[in-house]
This record gives structure tokens, sequence and C-alpha cells, in this order.
RNA sequence: CGCAGGGUGGAGCAGCCCGGUAGCUCGUCAGGCUCAUAACCUGAAGGUCAUAGGUUCAAAUCCUAUCCCUGCAC
């Protein structure tokens, strides 16, 4: 909008029973757009003749699909005038699918990005118009990086379509080797596994910060790790060697930066450790 | 009506089950010790115990309702 296109219509997942106490909610998307007084239309598939005739009767341009969730059938895809375009937060062809940032941080790749793509049937599998990089470091959480890639991709997406619009984009078909697919985190792999190596454990934590956060237990507690550091140490796997909370891997070590327990808010480990005891030796799993 | 924990001086917590003196760690302020210090010692200030009712001689603590925060599941 802000570029001086025309926004017709923005479509979103349906609203939802979700969250604490199961309430129907609507998607940040559909509350944004409707109080920009845009019209917004939640079907719950886009596969039904109807949903598609209306679509059509848009009479668009392009359409723009950003995490939507939703494969999109042929005559969706064929119906704007110039096609359907996707962001998408890697570096295609690897981390195709649902969790691309997560995935990149977890496998300790030093470099990811967004991308700009004409949509096909496929799963991310179009050719690429644009993309922007960025590094990864020792700091890099999933939540800042999602917050840069969508402040940059949508400036990118912006900058784009104008040349698609003009004739004048080149569109690269994606490369056949070194494709990867980004599956969603569950919960199970979210625990954190001190047996591996400190980086590795920062690589895991990070990557799974805010949501759906890395966590351990000590004793019948569960702990959600936010943000740590490696450090100097070592010990027994699992267990605390020092003040604050400096915890033993299998190599190397970690200091727990920011954490949160079950049913409290996030805090740092001075002061979690003022109302929690956690000093050496405590065992975490 | 998905399951569950929490709201106590500026921060983080304990106390609640078995009603009756407001506790701990940290911070703040004052003083002391020290070559010196975020270290140590002494002292002080600071709290409608989320809100509104109820029970009681007496409620942070028991009962009811409401508001807010959070973890899990989705």
């Amino acid at each position: 909008m802000a570029a001086g296109h025309e926004v017709v219509c923005v479509y979103s997942q349906p609203p939802r029973p979700a969250g604490r106490g199961q309430k129907l909610q609507s998607s940040p998307v559909q509350v944004v757009a409707e109080k920009l007084g845009i019209e917004v239309r939640t079907p719950v598939s886009l596969k039904g003749v109807e949903d598609q005739a209306a679509f059509a009767a848009l009479g668009l341009d392009a359409a723009i699909v950003v995490a939507y969730g939703l494969l999109l059938p042929r005559a969706v895809l064929d119906a704007p005038r110039l096609g359907c375009f996707n962001l998408h937060a890697s570096l295609l062809p690897r981390w195709r699918g649902a969790a691309p940032i997560h995935r990149a941080i977890m496998a300790g790749d030093v470099e990811t990005g967004v991308m700009v793509m004409r949509m096909e049937l496929g799963l991310d599998t179009g050719p690429v118009l644009a993309a922007w990089r960025t590094p990864i470091g020792d700091t890099t959480t999933t939540g800042a990086l999602q917050d840069l890639l969508a402040r940059e991709g949508a400036g990118l997406m912006a900058a784009t379509l104008p040349e698609v619009g003009a004739g004048g984009c080149r569109e690269v078909t994606q490369s056949v080797d070194g494709v990867s697919y980004a599956k969603k985190v569950t919960a199970d792999e979210a625990r954190i596994d001190w047996s591996k190596s400190a980086h590795e454990v920062l690589r895991h934590v990070h990557g799974l910060n805010p949501a759906p956060g890395a966590w351990t237990m000590s004793g019948g507690t569960r702990l959600k790790v936010l943000r740590v550091r490696v450090v100097e140490g070592r010990g027994i796997v699992g267990e605390v060697i020092s003040a604050p909370i400096v915890v033993a891997c299998s190599e190397g070590a970690i200091e727990i930066v920011e954490l949160q327990r079950a049913g409290r808010g996030a805090q740092s480990a001075v002061e979690f450790v003022r109302g929690f005891p956690v000093g050496a030796g405590v065992k975490l799993s």
C-alpha cells in the first residue's frame, strides 16, 4: 500500500478457537486489514469452485502470499494477470516449508535470507525473482531474524513487483541440488539435549526462541530456556557448575542468560536465581 | 465452559493446606571496614498482601465474584 499499490482484498485463515480458553480468535492479519478497511475473506480452503470464482472475479494484477499455510490450486495461481508471488524466509532451495528460520539457525547455517518467488503447485518450488541475504551469528534468534526478514522481505517485494509489471524481472529456476525441507518443530524435539556440544545447544535454544521455546527439566519443574551464551567449563553433562546458571555440556558449557519457569514470566538468570534455587550440582534434563 | 500455575515493599520469591508478630535474596539510602571494590559488617526507609464482597473476635491465609499475567494443549 505504502508503495502505491492498491490492496483489493485480503485472504486469511478463518478465526478458530485458539489459545488459552479456546476463544475464537481472528488472525492478526485479519485484525490489521479490517482496521485499515480492507475487505477480508477467510475461506477454509481454496479448493471450492465458488471460492475460486470469487477470487478470479477480483480481476487482480498480482497476488502476494506470505505464511498463509495453504497450497494454492491451479485455478487460483492462474487467476491474477501477472501471477502469484510468495515471500519465503530461506535461501531456496534450502529449507522449503513451514519453519525455515528455525531450521536454519538450529542447523548452524551461517547465512540465511528472504526470497521473492513465483508460486507454483509444489511447496516453495517456484523460480526466484529477488533475494536478500543476512548472516546468522551467535546471538541471532528466530524471533529477531523473523522481524528483520519480514521487514526486508516486504521492501524486497515492493521493489520487485513493479519490475514484474514492466516485464523486466529475471526469474531464476531453483537448483535441484541442496534441496531440504523445514519441518515444523515438535515439542518433543524442542527439549534440550545437554549431551550435545555447547555450540549445538546454543543454536538449538536460539533457533527455538521465542516459539516454541527450548526447554529442560529441573526436578519436577519445566524451564523454558530463551537465551544462552557459550562459556568455558566442564563437568557432568546437564549439571549446573557455577553461578548464576552455567550448565556443562559434552563439550564446553552453556551459561543460561534468560529463562522462564512454567506459569511465570521470562527473566534474567540473575533474577531467576533469587527465587528459584538452582545452585551448583543441580541436574537439568 | 480444554488443562494448569501466578498476582505479597523498587526487582525476584517464601508464607496460604493447620486464620492471630510482614519473612528471604537483591536493590535503594545512611554509617563502618578497606589501599580499594560490584566484596564484607551495621542500621534505615519502603507493602491498600490484584480488586470487590462474605465468614470470623481476628483474613495475605477460608468462601464467592471480577480484572490482569503466564505455562501446556490447540
